[in-house]
DNA sequence: AGCACGCCGACT
DNA sequence: GTCGGCGTGCTC
């Protein structure tokens, strides 16, 4: 018996033959973690076939099980090689994401110490300094890990002198492979072994003293009434006994100790409190149309139709439909996968699915623990889970017989993973669903051109829910040319409509919300006399203004303490008094930030109490929640915020929205740019009016022209479809080509450039070879955002049929590869 | 990722 | 003459 591995070394790419011991022969399946020789390290594995032949003459054995049940369904691994396939990962690499982080463990190197002390001479040791810290290091802490010395060498490059030092016999380095740090957690418990007769019996006999007597007394009365195991330190908060206690009476045959396992799960606070009642609600006809179809395709799976695309905005009763296609799944004995937003997991959306599915619904999210993250695994593992709930990753949950994936505000860009291993978990949930047999929901008001356009093409079921206002009733947007404002000789950043729009709110005692687009593009400094502006020294991005915000509360303003922002790497620094290039003191800030922005309300609205959403007003756990829950019971009057917005929240006070610059985010050297606006735009827009108040939008820009604009002003999602599907249709973008995006990053601007150029130079000779004269190369160019952390950004694109196919066998370690990227920026 | 193998420049 | 730089390729 011979079993291919994908080997846990992310950037190794392809799969390897091992083979099987006889002992553990009756214990292996597919989807086993194992342990195996990779060269002369040993590493993990995740066994993804079993065969009877090996394509290798002599292969190694494996070594060792690790977890007696597969970590992987079959399903999870059609699932991780088609990814591999379609994303051009290595198999490994997204076998990787589908592991709880604690479980998967990669293969290391320990450094100790040599005992048997070096026949070097001293003058050649402890010479750098490097040499003496790691020395030291080793010397007081004992033999460590290579991971655990990176935590204590920044940006030291120790290897190399390890090495030196290992050559010199002055320490020792063996290869390891670290145990799995997450383990089953468990609790020690106590459990009546007798009768309560008998238990009663012995009430008398059960110590000397009159306090002890009482203690045991009051415990054995406690475990009487449990039949249940219950927690320790549950009977000592309730009888006021020890652990003596309850020893002496486990020694006289009374009671039994032992250990229960315990799942940690990050529902436990949400759960204890009151779930609100899930009162059955009375479907429109066209919920209960879209119902209606998407429960017959789980009916008769796998012969039906299984995708739809959902319209709706959020109000308009897509999670009912989500409950009820997920209480037909469980019906049938499988079980459903419901991805959100990150932003939008928030209790209230978390809590209708508690209280329909109690105790069978499991989160996950990227701020869980690893020991939470790895029970919900094993509970979705073990079939404990009927619905799984959360972000991004959440596709990857091992559940037995996955039979419907939801997609709620799939055009959210949050599904994109831009980091290796890159890949989209629409399309990801997609092909999941095909391969399970599943049904496949994509849920929006505005999905993106592609998905659109692809559901078309495919025929997917186009299902609609128009809003509970009818569509004449959506908040009517007026438009205002901030050039006429300015002409006029208005030079604030609120025009005249917008103030007067905002003081009624006010007096009525309603809500508002302004948006700003983009926090890139917040408020920066530049000098009057020199025209320069204060930039990142890592990242080339302007910076930006911010009121330190350290202790202050959510919406306290301090204004003495100013700090200069980088958004994209986190740098931060003083706001200089005078220009670091020309030294003028007529050193300003220029465009709008939330911060800005508020004061501005403030400053004009003393009676306002305002309220901040951003990004730095959110950094603290759980801040999203006060903040909305603050804003939706009225404690607040203005809303200030930026992308946050755009998600799908309720709040029906609102009869304002201001979009206090709505050019921001425009004219991006990014195929994708105007659709993001359109998007972030339509769906800020439609947060006004959300009652029987009544609402109205104003937007401000210096283009009022722009047809994004011009289409999210009259929440013409169909209009804006088709004009931006022309566009792209006449440049050639997507859905009408594919993309392929590379990406080279390096300290150094001219090997990053250097790099790009030869990419490009290899590419074309590629292209010409196979005659592909579909396919074109665009660049090597530097990014957009040429600089983040440090490193220079070049990128190389194709664009073709299916440019990613050019790729194959290419060598291209040290570059980031994109395949149908989101953006080019 | 590690490690070996291999081919060029600078040292005991 | 060797030591060591890192470019290339392989690990079942």
């Amino acid at each position: 018996m011979f079993a291919r591995l994908a080997v846990n070394i992310p950037a190794v790419s392809g799969v390897f033959d091992y083979s099987i011991p006889t002992e553990l022969i009756p214990h292996l399946q597919t989807g086993c973690l194992v342990v195996a020789p990779f060269g002369n390290q040993t590493v993990q594995g995740v066994v993804v076939e079993l065969s009877d032949s090996s394509l290798i003459a002599n292969p190694k054995p494996i070594l060792d099980l690790l977890d007696p049940a597969p970590v992987l369904t079959p399903a999870q691994i059609a699932l991780a090689m088609r990814m591999a396939e379609t994303t051009l990962n290595p198999p490994a690499a997204i076998v990787g994401m589908m592991i709880p982080a604690g479980l998967s463990q990669q293969a290391d190197v320990l450094y100790s110490v040599s005992s048997d002390q070096p026949s070097v001479s001293s003058d050649q040791l402890s010479v750098t300094p490097v040499q003496k810290r790691l020395l030291n290091l080793l010397r007081e802490r004992g033999p460590l890990r290579g991971r655990q010395i990176d935590s204590h060498f920044a940006k030291v490059d120790w290897r190399k002198t390890a090495n030196f030092l290992v050559k010199k016999g002055v320490l020792a380095a063996r290869n390891v492979l670290p145990p799995p740090r997450v383990r089953p957690k468990h609790i020690r418990v106590a459990q009546l072994a007798v009768t309560p007769e008998a238990a009663e019996a012995e009430m008398d006999s059960l110590g000397s003293t009159k306090q002890t007597l009482a203690r045991r007394r009051a415990a054995l009365r406690f475990l009487i009434q449990q039949p249940e195991p219950v927690n320790l330190s549950w009977i000592y908060a309730q009888t006021g006994c020890n652990l003596a206690d309850l020893q002496e009476l486990e020694e006289r045959g009374l009671i039994r100790l032992f250990e229960n396992e315990i799942f940690r799960d990050p529902l436990e606070r949400i759960e204890n409190r009151e779930l609100e009642n899930g009162g059955q609600f009375v479907l429109s006809a066209e919920q209960n149309f879209a119902l209606e179809q998407i429960v017959n395709s789980i009916k008769n799976h796998p012969i039906s139709n299984l995708e739809y695309l959902l319209y709706g905005v959020t109000g308009s009763g897509k999670t009912e439909i989500y409950l009820r296609a997920a209480e037909e799944v469980i019906r049938q004995s499988r079980q459903a996968i419901i991805l959100v937003p990150e932003i939008a997991l928030t209790p209230q959306a978390v809590r209708r699915f508690l209280a329909r599915f109690p105790g069978q619904v499991g989160l996950v999210h990227s701020k869980l623990s690893e020991g939470e993250r790895y029970d919900t695994w094993r509970r979705a593992r073990n079939g404990k889970l009927n619905v799984i709930i959360g972000a991004r990753s959440a596709l990857f949950s091992p559940l037995p017989n996955v039979g419907l994936i939801v997609v709620d505000e799939c055009h959210d860009g949050s599904y994109y993973q831009s980091e290796p291993p890159c890949y989209n978990a629409v399309t990801a949930a997609q092909e999941y669903a095909r391969l399970c047999g599943a049904v496949c929901v994509l849920g929006s008001a505005t999905p993106t051109v592609e998905q659109r356009y692809h559901a078309e093409q495919k025929r997917i079921r186009k299902l609609e829910l128009p809003s509970r206002v009818t569509d004449s009733l959506l908040p009517p947007v007026h438009t205002v040319d901030m050039r006429e404002e300015l002409k006029s000789g208005n030079r604030g950043m609120f025009s005249r409509i917008l103030a007067e729009s905002l003081a009624e709110v006010i007096s009525r005692g309603e809500q508002a919300i302004l948006f700003l687009n983009r926090r890139g593009t917040a408020t920066y400094i530049f000098c009057r006399d020199c025209g320069s502006t204060l930039k990142c020294p890592n990242c080339e991005t302007p910076l930006t203004l911010h009121v330190a915000s350290q202790k202050s509360k959510v919406s306290d303003l301090s204004p003495e303490t100013f700090e200069l922002l980088c958004h994209r790497c986190g740098y931060t620094r003083h706001k200089p008094k005078t220009c670091p290039s020309c030294g003028s003191n007529q050193i300003r800030e220029y465009g709008l930030g939330s911060e800005r922005v508020e004061a501005e309300v403030r400053a004009m609205f003393p009676q306002a109490r305002t309220l901040r959403w951003d990004w730095d007003t959110t950094r603290q756990k759980d801040a999203h929640e006060i903040i909305l829950a603050h804003f939706a019971n009225h404690q607040a009057d203005v809303l200030v915020g930026t992308q946050m917005l755009a998600k799908g929240l309720d709040l029906p006070l609102v009869t304002l929205v201001g979009i206090v610059l709505a050019d921001v985010g425009l004219n991006l050297p990014d195929p994708f740019a105007n659709e993001k606006v359109f998007q972030t735009l339509t769906q800020v827009a439609g947060r006004a009016g959300r009652s029987a108040r009544g609402g109205r939008v104003v937007m401000q820009t210096f283009t009022p022209d722009h047809y994004a604009l011009q289409f999210a002003a009259k929440h013409d999602v169909d209009g804006f479809y088709e004009r931006e599907l022309e566009y792209r249709r006449r440049l050639g973008y997507p859905p009408f080509a594919r993309l392929a995006r590379l990406e080279y990053r390096n300290q150094d601007p001219l090997k990053a450039e250097a790099e790009a150029q030869k990419m490009a130079e290899g590419l074309k000779v590629r292209l010409e070879a196979e005659v592909r004269r579909q396919t074109e190369l665009i660049g090597p160019v530097p990014c957009f955002f040429a600089k983040e952390n440090g490193e220079y950004r070049w990128q190389v694109i194709l664009r073709g049929p299916d440019p990613a196919s050019i790729l194959n066998g290419m060598r291209l370690s040290d570059w980031r590869l994109e395949v149908d990227p989101i953006s080019l920026l």
